[in-house]
DNA sequence: CAGAGATTGGACCTGCAAGTCCAGAGTCCT
DNA sequence: AGGACTCTGGACTTGCAGGTCCAATCTCTG
């Protein structure tokens, strides 16, 4: 007696998704339950209906729903970086998906957001980051085989920590040109093995 | 004929502190004109007087304030950076900055709320990576001397971009490793000479 | 088909935050 | 001193966004 029906599931993706443009278009705080609506074409009513904790809870709702695109927009490479030619695809993978995301992160918006107020908010980032760092782990450690001069923990984190500012700057001046130097310097290690 | 005079200066100057003292405690959103008004002791017309374009106006020239104090904290390590100790003094410098700002980054913060709409805002975080990549790019240089194997700018864009990535990742996890590891991965070709 | 519960529409309420205004106090200059 | 300004206090207006509510409709189940 979950009490929710395949048409009700719908609509409430619908407003996620809807929710999600809004956001990627108007920023978080313009982003408000009016023009969600227009956008999804729902009334108040089911916006309350299908998050009863309101605006706060829809948007941690949309956190979720782009948390889990930033790793599945890594895929397939992320999840088989055991050659240096895998480390260069999953590199121009990301580089790319950045390049079309273009200037405006949804999840970094959401997070200024709510990160402060909302504990479950903060664990959406921390969640994302511990996956990745596992995926990324599990690349550097095959690529080093035996001799580990790394941990590669630490160096999957700094791996990440190079993205995470290489899309800062995107957002600042508008050029994926940081992301890219910063990433290979960062990858060069793994380059001689 | 300006017409400001000294004491409205001291109150001008008063405010913008006071705003960024509440955005880095409260966040933008919370930081509405009445908090700023109670922490600073203004009265409406003083916060109106003072910055005619109102709220907007007033967040941007915290902005500024901010943007100049990431520089003016990385000094005088920033401005000084022709050996290899310098570059491990200044990384010091900005591991113990962040590690005290904590988990509140007001400039990340301003301009994910008025990036998109204000195009001066903008302007401000240009301008700082322009200036942060200018030092930077100068001490790399000076490492490399005369055999430049890597563009000392785009270099110094990379490591700007790992600093970012770790604050955010500060941000988001509240330790300062993946900062220090991107950095010392990042810095390690300088070493090297 | 009948009823229970899920789903929907949209009017309504409420609080609050930005911004306006004007009168009074302070200050500078000659 | 006196006039012209800057500066300040705080009441007021306004708009709007979040949230509530109830009645109507749909959709499953038996």
């Amino acid at each position: 007696m979950t009490g929710i029906t395949a048409k009700g599931l719908a609509t409430r993706e619908r407003i996620i998704e809807g929710a999600a443009a809004t956001i990627r278009e108007l920023g978080v705080p313009e982003a408000t339950l009016d023009a969600i609506r227009a956008r999804t074409a729902t009334s108040k009513s089911q916006l309350f209906h299908y998050f009863p904790g309101g605006r706060q809870e829809l948007l941690l709702a949309v956190a979720h729903h782009e948390a889990d695109r930033v790793l599945s927009d890594q895929q397939p490479h992320l999840s088989a970086l055991t050659t240096w030619d895998d480390w260069q695809r999953w590199r121009t993978a990301v580089v790319r998906r950045y390049r079309r995301q273009g200037r405006t992160c949804p999840l970094a918006v959401l997070m200024t957001e709510l990160g402060r107020s909302d504990p479950a908010a903060q664990e959406v980032t921390r969640s994302l980051f511990i996956r990745w760092r596992r995926e990324l782990a599990a690349g550097v450690a095959a690529m080093q085989g035996t001799t580990a001069t790394l941990d590669p923990d630490r160096y999957a984190g700094a791996i990440i920590a190079t993205v995470q500012g290489g899309v800062s700057l995107l957002l600042a001046t508008g050029s994926t040109r940081e992301l890219e130097d910063g990433l290979d310097l960062m990858l060069e290690p793994l380059r001689r093995g």
